[in-house]
DNA sequence: CTAAAATATTCCTTGATAGGAATATTCCTT
DNA sequence: AAGGAATATTCCTATCAAGGAATATTTTAG
């Protein structure tokens, strides 16, 4: 979880992310596509790819990356145990406040 | 979305979020359940305070700190924008792949 | 009004990381 | 086999962020 959050908090790696969102492209698409240079975008490539982000299938003498589902659907795991924040009608904050001055009054 | 990923992407920031997740929460239990310094964990929550997670209310010279549900449904709709990778039956690498051949053979 | 508790901020130092430049590697073509 | 194209890696440097220590701020208690 956090080696994903962390190759996806770089904004150029975000950037390739959202290229590759609309399908596989080889590292020179991508180096065009995002204006960096070649050994940056392959650096970048790197690191997404050791997220468990991206996958390579080489082809002749180019690689062609392409999202790997798997690490979007641990993300969205992650993501179902917050979901309760905007399905339950009930206040927890509310709740805590509550709480906190009640153990304040038997404080004193 | 760039800001929301990178408050996340450190760990001790991830561990408090978890810990918000079982309800709010003031700074002096998140010093006690994180195991860190007082000054770190006020640190680590204005980064997540300035990117949308967590939302503060103070109460007397405390400060109870909770998750905010929009940074969360920020995220998931992020992610919904990836979410055919696990729905489309059919594989875009191979149609790219097919596509790449293609080219190739009009190059000769 | 003063002291103490809870929290935030500042300053400093250190470690991690991104980009640049150069180079290595791999595969194709001839 | 040689050269060139596509990609990866290495080394260096500069920037940024995290932790430590000290201090400031706010609020309550007395």
């Amino acid at each position: 979880m956090k080696s994903i959050l962390s190759a996806l908090s770089e904004q150029n790696r975000l950037h390739i992310v959202e290229i590759l969102r609309n399908g596989p492209h080889t590292v020179g698409e991508l180096v065009e596509k995002t204006g960096l240079r070649q050994p940056q975008v392959s650096k970048h490539l790197r690191v997404l790819s050791d997220a468990g982000i991206v996958h390579v299938q080489p082809i002749a003498n180019r690689r062609v990356y392409h999202l790997h589902q798997e690490a979007f659907k641990e993300l969205d795991d992650w993501l179902d145990s917050f979901r309760y924040l905007w399905e339950e009608r009930f206040n927890q904050l509310d709740d805590y406040l509550l709480q906190l001055q009640s153990k304040e009054e038997k404080d004193h």
